[in-house]
DNA sequence: TCCATAATTCATGAATTATTGAAATGAATG
DNA sequence: CATTCATTTCAATAATTCATGAATTATGGA
């Protein structure tokens, strides 16, 4: 993860439709959904989703996978683990006291 | 945090300079830095700088404290926290053992 | 092979965003 | 109270991004 990943990445994230669209596989896990499941639940047409989709895959935030005509996505928690430590490298000046809340209040709501 | 605030906020994390200053302002902790130290420290112009400042408060990512004449940027980690609670709301299939990987390695390099 | 389904690619126009020079604001100093 | 320093605001131009219709690719079934 460098930092031209990373804008990438924060763009891909700042669009109404792609930003729905992660959240949505987010909640997802390892189930995923197929790009037309995703155009129906969000109601998005779907050349328009499909342009979404690829900057989120370009980004490293989606994976996906063929299955039969469809196509399968899912959120890549990997992707976003860089990102995430890309973003906060050496934080808080050096003091873990003040870093650790940062990290540890993101309880997951599982 | 709402969606929008989430959009503004990876919006405002899309742009180098203010990617740049983010991180910058993550490693400084409580310490900060002001304006004119940002925009030296970054080659920016400070007019280019205070309008990418502006972005990031907006984004509810950096608070500002004015210091004499100077101006003193802190990176606002509540904001932080919100939108990153924001983006893993309800994540990983109500799966912990898939989305503990995902919270915990982020190991702070404090 | 031919057709239907699922998804992607491409070109275009409309809208948004970024940078800059110039001017203005706000706070401290003499 | 005038000056200076630090920063912000304004207006204009340049560049980027977005959704869409039309065309294309890929898969599976008749």
């Amino acid at each position: 993860m460098d930092k031209k990943d990373a804008l990438n990445a924060f763009a891909a994230l700042s669009q109404p439709t792609r930003l729905d669209v992660f959240r949505l596989l987010i909640t997802k896990g390892e189930v995923g959904m197929q790009a037309g499941e995703l155009a129906e639940a969000l109601d998005v047409r779907q050349n328009t989703l499909s342009a979404n989709l690829s900057v989120l895959l370009n980004a490293g935030l989606v994976r996906n996978q063929r299955e039969g005509r469809a196509i399968r996505y899912f959120a890549d928690t990997e992707g976003l683990q860089g990102l995430l430590g890309f973003l906060l490298q050496d934080c808080c000046g050096g003091r873990p006291d003040l870093c650790q809340p940062l990290i540890q209040d993101l309880t997951c709501s599982c």
